[in-house]
DNA sequence: TTCTATGCAAAAGCTTTGCAAATCA
DNA sequence: TGATTTGCAAAGCTTTTGCATAGAA
């Protein structure tokens, strides 16, 4: 699936005229062996440790063209700095937080992926995508309280 | 119900200990003046505007208190910025959003609603609040392209 | 009178950017 | 070869914070 990946960022690379450079093989390849979301330091720390050269900079340019080539998602969960994960080969899935330590789960759920396809037809909009983030409470940070 | 605001604001306050100062009766009256979302920019030139006094720290210090105090809301539109909006008296919404010409559409949704309850009741979750964004194209925007 | 709040400016985080040198096609 | 990319450090934004002074209860 990595390599899937890596031939459909060329080709978006290709459109665009831009070039398929050492660096953003080495962060794409990160970017698709981790299955959670990260942020930019936490990538940078892995690529560190794996003794892969690559600068912030080049990190955060690379990110932005993978999720306008739409293989990375970038999330929020109104920390002031942004997450990132990979969404090719993954269905879309949104998240809820807990408040207390943090944790975060993902779920996959149609009735509320249908129901926002009925709400932008009411409105006249054409979707494109969304984000919910539900906060709570997860059932050991319950207990302890 | 401005006034019914500042009543629970000051419940809030003295509850904790604090105190409600003459900034933070400014900071509310011009809150519950706009029925829109806003920034903490708008907000300054807002008040800046009517000659009212008050620093950028009080305003950040502030809209903390007044969303912790439950009668506002921090509203992520993922631009790196917290927009806020005041929420007493009115039913919690989600927002769509226009990519391209940046309008926001406010909508609520009970079976969105619904279904969020029932997703936490699934993973055990208590569930606090949520925040929903639906990015896309307006009507008119999409006429133009 | 005592404890909290304000304002200021400095600092802190995250992200972006200008530029010279390096690299891809 | 010519255009794009990289790395670095500086700069840009939003938000937070330490501290002396002012103000609420």
């Amino acid at each position: 699936m990595k390599e899937e990946a890596k031939v459909k960022f060329h080709k978006y690379l290709k459109s665009k005229g831009l070039k398929l450079t050492r660096e953003r093989i080495t962060i794409l390849d990160q970017v698709f062996s981790v299955h959670d979301h990260f942020d930019v330091e936490d990538l940078l720390y892995m690529l560190r440790k794996d003794k892969k050269q690559v600068s912030r900079a080049s990190v955060y340019r690379t990110l932005s063209l993978l999720v306008e080539s739409g293989l990375v998602e970038k999330v929020d969960f109104g920390e002031g700095k942004a997450y990132y994960e990979h969404v090719f080969g993954h269905l879309h899935h949104d998240h809820l937080i807990c408040k207390s330590c943090g944790k975060v789960v993902q779920f996959e759920d149609q009735v509320i992926e249908k129901r926002q396809e009925e709400i932008c037809k009411d409105y006249g909009f054409r979707l494109d995508y969304h984000t919910l983030n539900i906060f709570g409470f997860c059932p050991e940070c319950q207990k302890e309280s």
